[in-house]
DNA sequence: TTGGAATGTCAACAAGGCTGACATATGATG
DNA sequence: CATCATATGTCAGCCTTGTTGACATTCCAA
């Protein structure tokens, strides 16, 4: 990392490297969302919906306005979505307690048991492409994609990883 | 790369891990698309027409079959994208030479000055993301997304890579 | 000549984005 | 207390982009 100093060194931001890291990603994405999109294929719910489970079960309580910044969509967008999981009993909407204005989001059994299935799906297939790329790979995978954030997915995403461990 | 014997080696493989690169993907896919979304906006234009574009500039002469595959989408889906291209100037359709059921499509002059400034804005995007990891993060990310892929899409992949350079 | 492949097209539908407008409850502030 | 701002929900309508199914055309190949 730091400072490129010139020479050959450059060779890794030529256009035709670029444009094979951009089709990579486009390929690569199709196969990072394949695993949970063939669980839902057949429930009523969509990839939206697996974002939903996803973030509330990584901070359950959440509210909903600190849920519309992380997906980055509309509330209305979202809304047609947090209803269906809530009148199906996958989610749970309390009143806040400190302000009552807000509503926190946390999953029933039956939302976590299916946000366990989707995510199991999604980590062993990203386990095993981890496992055969390596750890070095892993980390270089991992530093390109922080960069890639625009800034204030980048701190949302610090954040949630602070949340974590 | 190559196997992995055990102990510490793994702790790269634990869930924490794994749902970090998972949340990555998801904020870096966001970042990825988003200068050429930023330029799309106004145009009567959308994604799915840059995709299409970007491949046809990739392979002049690419019969639709090939693309469908590639796009990984219904014929009736993309067929809706290409006729709007194709009515507008973008793209031309070739009767095919030695099969003339094929049709060969082609990037114009204003097709591809189109392309030329969508591509540009996405690789300038990648190359600050590539130059600020770094050479051996880029190779990282590379061998991480390539195993992420699907065996039929890592191939089409693979096969762009080689008529490429 | 006949079957199958490549392509185009029509119709209908669904998911999931968006905007705009409006209602409600509540917090915060002068 | 009055007022304004915030958080949320909801209705209506629109767009893009995906889907299936059906059908026509053209043309290669056996």
């Amino acid at each position: 990392m730091g400072d490129i100093s010139g020479g050959d060194a450059l060779l890794f931001l030529t256009d035709e490297q670029l444009r094979q890291g951009i089709e990579a990603m486009f390929f690569a994405y199709r196969g990072f969302t394949a695993a949970p999109d063939a669980i839902l294929e057949g429930l009523d719910y969509g990839r939206a919906h697996h974002r939903a489970l996803h973030f509330i079960a990584r901070v359950p309580g959440m509210n909903v306005k600190r849920l519309l910044e992380i997906l980055g969509v509309t509330k209305q967008s979202l809304n047609r979505v947090l209803r269906t999981l809530i009148e199906d009993g996958l989610v749970e909407s309390r009143v806040g307690t400190s302000d009552k204005r807000e509503r926190h989001l946390f999953l029933t059994e039956t939302g976590a048991d299916l946000e366990s299935r989707l995510s199991d799906a999604q980590r062993r297939q990203m386990r095993a492409a981890y496992r055969h790329a390596g750890p070095d790979a892993v980390a270089g995978f991992r530093q390109v994609l922080e960069a890639m954030m625009e800034p204030g997915m980048r701190a949302t995403y610090a954040s949630l990883r602070a949340t974590g461990a």
